[in-house]
Order: structure tokens, then C-alpha cells, then sequence
DNA sequence: CGTTGGATTGGCT
DNA sequence: GCCAATCCAACGC
């Protein structure tokens, strides 16, 4: 399958908020250590940004979160609740610290792997959600720190960029603080968004991406 | 060292 | 809608 190129290391070195909508529509591929291939098409995603009291790097480098103040393009993936991966995408400057959480996806190939890792045949119930997507994709603590530009086990391929108007902005979920930014972008309308609520409802009006964000 | 709560999920009321 | 599950990082003493 056609995926196209990978995408390259500038692409990830800017603004979480001025990469995150445009990670919407993208190719990540996993290749799993016996060589099996999944894809999956990125719909949901959000962004953390420095200053951002609800990012892991808000508080500066720890151990969990040195990933993310490294080079852009590489995967952070953090355990939480005691049972679930996280996966996200570092932007920015090196020793900036912000990055796009992965939170939902469409299904592409190697849909029988992702079902046998999360245990329900359902594809709306393999990467509609982050916790979910990281468990499809196999994706777990050796899987921290990988380089999607250059790395062999992921990649993210450009697959066709979804056009800004299809684009809906929300709060982000999940969050205590920072609950305000409208950093979580998914596409309109999508059978595969994570059933995550915003901290804030969502106005009728205004939820489209054509504006600019801001931090 | 002890405590607290989390960028979630799934099962039950 | 509510809440338990189940680790462990971060922070305070």
C-alpha cells in the first residue's frame, strides 16, 4: 500500500499547535519485531506546548519526560492509571519540550494483530482512544525515545493531509488544568475519534481550525 | 521515605 | 453516569 514518504524532521520541528492539525490524515506505520506490518490513519490528536501547566514538561526534564526536551520527530510514550501507554509526538526545539498526543485513529492494515492486542475484533474499538492506539499498535515502554523519522520500528508517512475546514478544534480531554486551550484536533465527523468528552463543552460555533491557534 | 493522583478504560448500576 | 483497576512518577517531609 501506498502510504507515501516519510514525513521529515522539520515537519516536526514547530509549534505542537501548528503541527497537531496537521498530523490529522497521517500514516503511522508500526513494524512489529517478527516483521508484521500495521497502519493506521491519525484523526485525533492533541497538543502540549511549553508554559502549558497541563504538559509533562510543565515542571522541566524528569526521567518520564526527557523524551519529549530531546529532538523533534521522536516518539514519548508514558505509563499512567497503572495500566495504559500514552504515545505522542515531540515538536519543537530540542530542550523545549512540547509534543502531540496520538489519541485516535483509523484502522488500516493489520487489523487481526491490533484485534488479538486489545482483545475486541471491533475496528471502532482498536485506536479510539490514546490508550487504546498505543495497545493496537503494541506500542509500550521500548517504544520510548523511537525516531519516526529515521527508526525502523515506527514511521509516520504523509498519506493525505485533511484540509483545515474538516478540521474540528476542541478543549483537550482528560485535563485538570489548562482546560481552556483548544489544542485537540480531530476530523469532523470521523467513526473513530475517542469517545473522550472536553473539559469544556464544545460552543455550536467556532470549533473549526481555520483560525490560527495560539499559545 | 510516604502520599497522592494521573493526557484512561471498561464494566456495572 | 459512576467507579475500580493497578502502577509508579513526582513531590513533600
Amino acid at each position: 500500500m501506498r502510504y507515501g514518504p516519510r514525513l521529515p524532521r522539520s515537519f516536526f520541528a514547530r509549534r505542537s499547535t501548528q503541527v497537531a492539525p496537521e498530523l490529522v490524515g497521517r500514516i503511522l506505520v508500526r513494524t512489529l519485531p517478527d516483521g508484521t506490518r500495521l497502519a493506521v490513519r491519525l484523526v485525533e490528536v492533541e497538543a502540549y506546548a511549553p508554559d502549558d501547566p497541563a504538559s509533562h514538561a510543565f515542571r522541566g526534564p524528569t526521567p518520564r519526560n526527557l523524551v519529549m526536551f530531546g529532538p523533534a520527530g521522536h516518539l514519548y510514550v508514558y505509563f499512567t492509571y497503572g495500566m495504559h501507554f500514552c504515545s505522542n509526538v515531540v515538536t519543537g526545539r530540542i530542550d523545549e519540550g512540547s509534543a502531540v498526543l496520538l489519541r485516535a485513529a483509523e484502522p488500516l492494515e493489520g487489523l487481526e494483530a491490533m484485534a488479538r492486542h486489545r482483545g475486541t475484533d471491533a475496528p471502532r474499538l482498536l485506536c479510539s482512544g490514546p490508550g487504546r492506539l498505543a495497545q493496537a499498535l503494541a506500542i509500550g515502554r521500548a517504544e520510548n525515545g523511537a525516531d519516526l523519522v529515521r527508526g525502523a520500528s515506527l514511521e509516520l508517512r504523509a498519506g493525505e493531509p485533511v484540509a483545515a475546514t474538516r478540521i474540528e478544534r476542541t478543549t483537550r480531554v482528560g485535563v485538570r488544568v489548562g482546560i481552556e486551550k483548544r489544542w485537540r484536533y480531530l476530523e469532523r465527523g470521523s467513526l473513530f475519534a475517542s469517545p473522550g468528552r472536553p473539559s469544556v463543552p464544545t460552543s455550536a460555533t467556532q470549533t473549526s481550525v481555520s483560525g490560527a491557534s495560539r499559545r
